[in-house]
RNA sequence: GGGCAAUUAGCUCAAUGGCUAGAGCAUCUCGUUUACACCGAGAGGGUUAUAGGUUCGAGUCCUAUAUUGCCCACCA
């Protein structure tokens, strides 16, 4: 027999048992038959980034369901892929050729930039997908994409074409998001919001013939310069008689009017608004509703523009400061508040954004016509999707009611640029450009490029070959979307609006979130920080499968969860558990092996029937729990069994009472049923004990077998858990010498030996022993007596046998009351009401031994 | 301002309206008994945030309140 080591040799083994599985060809679907499929398309991450523990984590859950539907015989596809991430990766590579070749984009040129980018991502995405090996996802590599793959951007740009031919994406000049430093537009979801402190400055604005003023309040001086209006609330009293009114605009000498708009909040500031509709987002809306001038006082790089007159050329900050100062000249500055006030700043630099009237590209979502909103609403409340955690419906569907029109196009050079050509006053939106006729002059491509979430939000019809491709008819709609939560606006919103656009079918039939992932501490992970675990050093130290079983256990769907190194040691702790469980097995015979199907004469003593019976129990409830979507509590019910029922005490007894069968068969299911989890150590131990002569991840998943699942067999191993842990109890509290077994006599049937080894006592069977000077410990069905009258605290026990006794009253108490109660017994169910009368009998035995305990311990 | 959640043992979290609310970690006591010290036995630790309500029955459902977190938003 050979020798196995006490722990799981992960970091040798790993990567030979990945090796097997990728060459047994089983994580491509064609190579299993059958007519039942699965597919998860899993979220591509960024082509040139790194691993993290958010990927792990969804990794894992995706792998989970992925393998477990594999071993309920389906044709699993999970397909992997890369995402070229346009803003982030022009940032990345920009940087790179600078510091590299010394060379700017703009010295490169936009097609020699984008090749090279293109060339850097595929030589990158090698690395990545050698992270992703590792924590042992089963996917489907033949079929690798990524988001510019041609075949996989032909049909995303088609979709583009297909909506500006339907009417649902227009060019318009509107108020947009403008980063100034990324030097592109954003989409609204693309801006996050942050508290700074910065200052209010009231401005008095002269009335027109009058020396009187109205005072606005602002954050942003420099804005006035293009301002068209003044706003108040027509419910606010205090300016009635203002609306109508001229005022001067002070700097620039314009006469602008005084309007009313309920838009504006009475109890902020003065009450009354400056506008400047070519600047800010309400403003823009008030504007246009009462048909203002947009005057552009700031350009794409933050400086102020021809409009601005003697400020024209500086920054908004400089501006800002110059403004206030002469303003203070003018002695038209009221007074200044501090104020911490929400300003936006890219998602992607933390640049300030600069709310800018720009001409861009929209998707519209929620035409007359044709809602796609609307749509998407109608499925979600349908129920065309199974959403984890459900609460995330209410979000959804809270977004999609509110959800503005999409603004695409960026202007960067990295990412799909806009299938849309021009010649003079002309426009064509079609894949390639229309034949030139050169008496006309040559067609000119549109600038832009298309958001990255309008390529990565058609990912699922793309990545399976729509419309045509054999994928896209045998997987579509997919089964499985799985992602952060935080990136529920960017992209399940998305998918969910180009698919039903576009497939007229929902992406996916069930969504499911993982939470994030925080420190000890509960603080997000971050690189400035230092506080975050890499998965490759985790998985070095702890192996992926502890990883795996740390990133999903004791985890709600949707709940942030912290992670820290204790706890994925406990979780190695369990593999090296399962190991050692197996070691036993196969060094307590020589003809030890796995079993898969076992009869009723092979269970022969009530420790074979009561481990059976658990099991098959386990396998019924893990099963259901797998088919709701419930990983974390299906574990729960494994890890129960396998380390308290399997480990603690059907090892143990079988240890006196050999019965390999019984044992075969019960590792061979721990072995399915962990192998979603934990895959590499389960293969590997199936593989040892199959003489690597089959693999694990394509077995059957068990199925209960529920007739061997026995009530009675429970409460009568119950029973003699209960004599065995009232023997230990007592010895722990009197600290008994271990090494000399305790004597104890007993003058009924018993389990002589298992008892004899795990209360670690020597039992002498005899009619005949003075009972009245000892302690009798007994249970429903079984009973010994102790000789340790003489080493025990009478008063202390005795007390401790009446509080006992006290509680079992109670309780007793309270089950009667309830059978008693006669909207319970005709409310309850048939079960449950059963359930109770059975619990009063065990009760009463309980407190049948503890009186007489009590007797024994009055005697003395 | 709107929305979503959370509040359970010292810490991190479970618990499908129904069994004496459970795990892991930490703490304390004891132990190497040949699968495992990455282990085993035992112990302590709870008014399930507060107040009402629904129900035969509530940690779980409802309504308030408090605290915390997250997301959205148009406080200039």
């Amino acid at each position: 027999m050979k020798e196995i080591s006490k722990q799981f040799d992960f970091k040798k083994r790993e990567s030979e048992i990945y090796d097997l599985w990728e060459k047994s060809g089983f994580f491509n679907p064609d190579n299993i038959k059958s007519s039942k499929k699965y597919c998860n398309v899993l979220p591509p991450p960024n082509a040139n980034g790194e691993l993290h523990l958010g990927h792990a984590c969804g990794y894992t859950v995706m792998d989970i369901f992925g393998r477990f539907e594999r071993m309920n015989g389906k044709k699993v596809l999970l397909l992997p892929g890369k995402d070229h991430a346009g803003i982030q990766t022009q940032v990345v590579f920009e940087r790179k050729i600078k510091e590299e070749r010394g060379v700017s984009r703009h010295e490169l040129g936009r097609e020699k930039f984008y090749e090279d980018c293109y060339d850097f991502c595929q030589s990158r995405s090698g690395y990545m997908r050698s992270q992703e090996k590792r924590i042992g996802i089963s996917a489907d590599w033949s079929r690798e994409k990524f988001t510019l793959d041609p075949d996989v951007l032909k049909i995303a740009l088609e979709t583009f074409v297909k909506l500006y031919k339907d009417g649902l994406v227009y060019k318009g000049k509107r108020i947009i998001n403008w980063c100034p430093r990324c030097a592109t537009a954003l989409s609204d979801v693309e801006v996050i919001h942050k508290e700074r402190q910065g200052k209010l400055y009231y401005i008095k604005y002269p009335i027109k013939d009058s020396k009187e003023f109205l005072t606005v309040a602002t954050t942003r001086p420099e804005t006035m310069l293009g301002d068209t209006a003044v706003a108040v609330n027509p419910k606010d009293k205090r300016f009635l008689s203002f609306i109508g009114q001229k005022l001067i605009l002070p700097l620039q000498e314009k006469e602008i009017s005084v309007i009313a708009d309920r838009r504006i909040d009475m109890e902020f500031g003065t009450g009354a608004v400056k506008i400047t509709p070519a600047h800010d987002p309400l403003d823009a809306k008030i504007g246009k509703d009462h048909k203002l001038e947009e005057i552009q006082v700031i350009n794409e790089k933050a400086q102020i523009t021809e409009e601005g007159g003697k400020y024209a050329g500086l920054d908004v900050l400089v501006a800002r400061e110059q403004i206030v100062k002469d303003l203070k000249e003018l002695d038209l500055i009221e007074k200044e508040e501090d104020l911490v006030n929400n300003i936006s700043i890219c998602e992607r630099c933390k640049t300030p954004i600069e709310p800018l009237i720009s001409d861009q590209w929209f998707v519209k979502v929620d035409d007359e016509k044709r809602s796609l909103k609307k749509e998407v609403l109608a499925s979600i409340k349908a129920g065309k999707i199974d959403i984890y955690p459900e609460n995330f419906k209410k979000i959804l569907i809270n977004w999609f009611a509110n959800l503005e029109d999409w603004c695409i196009s960026r202007q960067i050079w990295w990412g799909p640029q806009f299938p849309v050509w021009y010649r003079g006053e002309e426009i064509y939106v079609g894949l390639e450009a229309p034949k030139e006729n050169k008496s006309k002059g040559a067609w000119i491509r549109d600038e832009n490029t298309l958001d990255t979430w309008f390529t990565s939000g058609q990912w699922p019809y793309t990545t399976l070959g729509y419309a045509k491709g054999k994928d896209y008819k045998n997987f579509y709609p997919t089964d499985m979307m799985i992602m952060g939560r935080d990136i529920l606006f960017f992209w399940a919103t998305k998918m969910l609006l180009l698919g039903t656009y576009r497939t007229g079918k929902v992406p996916f039939k069930n969504l499911y979130f993982t939470g994030l992932l925080l420190d000890k501490d509960g603080k997000k992970f971050s690189k400035s920080k230092g506080n975050g675990i890499d998965p490759l050093e985790a998985i070095d130290e702890f192996g992926a499968d502890a990883l795996r079983l740390s990133l999903v256990m004791d985890i709600a769907p949707g709940q942030d969860a912290r992670i820290y190194e204790e706890k994925i040691e406990s979780f190695r702790n369990f593999v090296t558990k399962l190991w050692n469980i197996f070691r036993y097995c196969h060094q307590s015979s020589e003809d030890f092996r796995l079993v898969e199907k076992i009869s009723k004469k092979d269970l022969k003593t009530l420790a074979d029937k009561w481990i059976v019976s658990e099991l098959e129990e386990t396998a019924l409830k893990t099963t259901q729990l797998m088919k709701e979507k419930n990983i974390s509590l299906a574990q729960d019910v494994l890890r129960k069994f396998t380390w308290d029922s399997f480990a603690a005490w059907y090892v143990e007894i079988n240890k006196l009472e050999k019965n390999t069968k019984v044992l075969g068969y019960v590792l061979d299911r721990i072995l399915k049923m962990w192998h979603p989890f934990t895959p590499y150590v389960t293969e590997e131990i199936f593989s040892i004990l199959n003489s690597g002569e089959k693999i694990l991840m394509v077995s059957v998943w068990p199925k209960s077998e529920k007739r061997f699942i026995s009530s009675d067999t429970k409460k009568n191993f119950a029973d003699l858990v209960d004599l065995i842990t009232s023997i230990r109890n007592i010895r722990s509290i009197y600290r008994i010498d271990p090494a000399q077994p305790l004597e104890v006599y007993c003058d009924k049937k018993i389990e002589k030996e298992i008892v004899e080894k795990l209360a670690r006592v020597q039992i002498e069977k005899s009619r005949k022993f003075e009972k009245k000077k000892m302690i009798k410990i007994s249970t429903s069905k079984r009973s010994v007596y102790l000789d340790i009258a003489k080493s025990i605290d009478i008063e202390k026990e005795l007390e401790n046998a009446r509080k006992e006794i006290g509680e079992l009253e109670t309780l007793i108490a309270k089950n009667e009351g309830m059978l008693k109660n006669k909207n319970f017994v005709a409310g309850a169910p048939k079960e449950i009401v059963e359930a109770t009368k059975s619990r009063i009998g065990e009760y009463q035995s309980k407190l049948k031994a503890k009186r007489d305990l009590e007797k024994d311990l009055e005697k003395l």
